[in-house]
RNA sequence: GAGAAUAUAGCUCAGUCGGUAGAGCAUCUGCCUUUUAAGCAGAGGGUCGAAGGUUCGAGUCCUUCUAUUCUCACCA
């Protein structure tokens, strides 16, 4: 670094400014390789990364890598003129150049650029770790790559110079978004924003962040998640919404977790959690088709079909075809005794709800590896959902696994506001009784629904999950620019 | 929170039994006007994650700490 610190100046003192501000851009190096003509020199100004070099005496080819991938560019001296030619000289790898020049094809058969006028753009003063290629039998072997995962995430820059596929996957995540958002908007459902500082945090069991605003001087909370906010929009009148939202748990981080994530959730009235099976398996297979073109995808190890119609199994059907255990109606000391048999532990405190969720999550849901939804959840579990008509103490709910993971959650929404109020009463005593994750009652919610929120078809999907589904990827850090670590 | 592994040059990695710190790429100098992991000749580059300890002597053995990775636990 010292070095080019010492090159910028080199270079200043020669009346060149290392830093200009600006240069015409007439081509993406992509574009020039795909569009390429035999026997068509055609005019071209591009600009990039200088990613490698070989520097002859007289005359050099080095490639530059802009937004879209990278080219072969030519430089002789005889074209370019002594001062340019030893102003190139002295750049190195890692800088970004402008080039204008003609297209041809060198000897080795590679499409470049005949440069006729370099100028630099921005000189370097760190090296990058730059990785070798070469091709043998037509595939690409990459020679110390840059592959330390704790530098990768830390200097994601880098990792996004040197690792043209970190690019693809995040690019894909983009287009996922994106087309989700098209999806719903044409639906003539609204996308809304709602506050991420909630003076009562709610929607969702998990701890939260905390922080406090000096003019108020009050506490507020970082949203867990946005579903009592976006209910209230229901009850205001809107038929759809939906929020692209950045939700918090401040707990544990592994593959799968990361302190800040992204959800969609999705507010629809008039519907219920069967149109909204529907709609997730139609999203889902569209989506694939949209930045995948294939409903097939690889995801932890598994090949996984996207195509619809996906397994539908309620909890109670799912625990007896992998268990072999028939738990519907057992009281809370047989349930106890069944997790006992199956050899689980089990805290003494947890109630049948919770311990339905634990034979399940040890024993069922790994195994759920093709898309299946598992529905008709222990109301207990659910206090924002609606109970089945016909079945007491089964809410309308359905979470979709894939891969042995949950990718979203949805149920037909309470709007009883006299239930509601009884439910969150009592997640609120199992509060004092010591559950960190139990919900607090949100009155101005409960005054919402109390003016009468439609019947309504609620949705969350987790974004990161998803784009991992999609990407091939088995880290959520590698579907999140800057992950959360600790600090250097 | 528990266990295992890792930490050596800008990057990727070797380093044997405890005895002067190594390679490839990158960098620097020279040569080279169609190269592509360019080539040839030479050179520089290190508080071996941090702090202690054992030893005549520690990259190597021991202790503690820090960070990361993986697995498990937690996290509907």
């Amino acid at each position: 670094m010292l070095r080019r610190l010492e090159e910028r100046q080199h270079i200043l003192d020669g009346g060149v400014n290392p830093y200009p501000n600006h240069f015409d851009v007439s081509h993406f190096s992509t574009d020039i390789i795909i569009n390429f003509q035999e026997d068509v020199h055609e005019p071209v100004s591009v600009a990039g990364r200088i990613m490698t070099i070989r520097k002859m005496g007289k005359a050099s080819f080095f490639h530059i890598q802009d937004s879209k991938g990278r080219i072969q560019i030519y430089l002789k001296k005889d074209d370019v003129g002594e001062a340019t030619y030893d102003t190139f000289k002295l750049l190195d790898i890692g800088d970004i150049v402008g080039v204008k020049g003609y297209t041809f094809k060198t000897r080795t058969g590679e499409i470049s650029i005949h440069a006729e006028k370099l100028k630099l753009l921005t000189k370097s003063l760190r090296p990058i770790p730059v990785a070798k290629e070469k091709e043998v039998d037509g595939e690409k072997v990459i020679f110390d790559a840059f592959s330390d995962k704790e530098l990768r995430y830390r200097q994601r820059y880098v990792d996004l110079i040197v690792n043209p596929e970190v690019k693809e996957t995040f690019i894909k995540r983009t287009a996922i978004v994106s087309f989700m958002r098209q999806f719903f908007s044409r639906q003539g459902w609204l996308e809304v924003e709602t506050p991420i500082l909630q003076p009562i945090y709610g929607g969702a069991a998990a701890r939260p962040f905390t922080t406090h605003h000096n003019a108020l001087d009050m506490q507020l909370y970082l949203r867990i998640a946005n579903e009592l906010y976006l209910k209230r929009l229901i009850v205001g009148g809107f038929d759809g919404v939906f929020e692209f939202a950045k939700d918090f748990r401040n707990e544990g981080i592994d593959r799968f977790h990361n302190p800040e994530f992204t959800q969609v959730e999705l507010y629809v009235a008039y519907k219920d959690y069967n149109w909204m099976m529907k709609l997730v398996e139609e999203l889902f297979y569209q989506t694939a088709l949209e930045v995948n073109q294939s409903d097939v995808t690889i995801f932890l190890g598994n090949e996984i079909n996207l195509k619809p119609p996906f397994r539908r199994l309620s909890i109670i059907d799912a625990i007896a075809e992998y268990t072999g255990k028939d738990i519907r109606g057992k009281s809370e000391e047989e349930l106890r005794f069944t997790a006992k048999d199956l050899g689980l532990e089990l805290d003494p405190k947890i109630s049948s709800g919770k311990i339905i969720d634990e034979i399940f999550g040890e024993f069922v849901e790994p195994k759920l590896i093709q898309p299946t939804f598992i529905t008709d959840y222990p109301t207990e579990m659910s206090p924002l959902a609606k109970e089945h008509p016909s079945q007491p103490g089964i809410v309308e709910r359905f979470e979709l696994i894939v891969g042995g993971k949950e990718v979203c959650n949805s149920f037909s929404e309470l709007n009883d506001p006299v239930i509601q109020r009884e439910r969150l009463e009592s997640q609120a005593r199992l509060r004092q009784r010591g559950d960190e994750e139990a919900m607090i009652i949100d009155e101005d919610f409960l005054r919402a629904i109390e003016y009468g929120m439609p019947p309504c078809a609620g949705l969350g999907i987790g974004i990161d999950r998803l784009v991992m589904l999609l990407t091939g990827q088995d880290s959520i850090r590698d579907v999140i620019f800057f992950p959360h670590l600790k600090p250097e």
